[in-house]
DNA sequence: ATTTTTTGTTAGGTTATGCTAATATGGGAG
DNA sequence: CTCCCATATTAGCATAACCTAACAAAAAAT
């Protein structure tokens, strides 16, 4: 099953918040992106049935294997890309909102090219 | 009006077109992007509507002033991005692919910072 | 000039993803 | 134990952008 951008989001932002908290709800998902519950309670269903997240019986989020792996490799696209920016003078609040956006678009091929350029291999 | 990438797209699409003919339809512009008529009819609707393209007597499409500043924003980063890509080792096509995804979702901020970057200002 | 072909448009469907309003559900306070 | 509040879900709407099928209109060919 192939993953929307907006899946990716919700992946990434479930990993960040898994960082800080031991328990993440959807709740929380959703006051962190600005979405409304029912769009969170929708999309986080889409992405337990594609085998990206458990929901464990209190309502904590949890990424598979696989949710995980797509988490981390967006979120790391993120921090570098938001990092290269800012190293060529970009303000950091649009370096962050246009990695936000290029991360999810790059193939793996570019972002390997870029990761070397840059020498953060 | 603010553009979605779609319609970027389009303008930009008619732009590389008018380069190589005069007189561009919407056909041309479906069969080059791969769209159905239908989809392409509706686009240029909503993009004359919107003031960037005129369309003809003879269905020629034309790009306004404005719809022609647009394209020819889309198309140079279109350029200057694959032509990076390539530069870092990435594969012609991955490149162009990328580019065109990538064209739509960054700054003004970001792409200036990057032409410096790469001396191409 | 009539037929055929090409081009464009209408009508209506699909998918993705957001929303609000209203309805469950579930866990703690009184 | 019952009631309340936080959280989650259902139902239904909106928008954007694609599609096919069918129709209209214009251009080209015989």
């Amino acid at each position: 099953m192939r993953l929307q951008e907006s899946g990716e989001m919700y992946l990434e932002t479930i990993l960040i918040l898994s960082e800080k908290k031991s328990f993440v709800r959807a709740i929380d998902v959703g006051e962190y992106m600005g979405f409304s519950k029912p769009s969170v309670s929708r999309a986080i269903g889409l992405l337990r049935n594609g085998g990206f997240v458990d929901v464990g019986d209190g309502g904590g989020l949890k990424l598979t294997e696989t949710g995980k792996e797509v988490a981390e490799k967006i979120y790391e696209r993120h921090r570098l890309l938001t990092k290269i920016l800012i190293e060529m003078g970009v303000d950091e609040d649009t370096a962050a909102e246009d990695a936000c956006r290029m991360e999810h678009v790059i193939s793996d091929e570019s972002f390997s090219a870029i990761k070397k350029y840059f020498k953060y291999e």
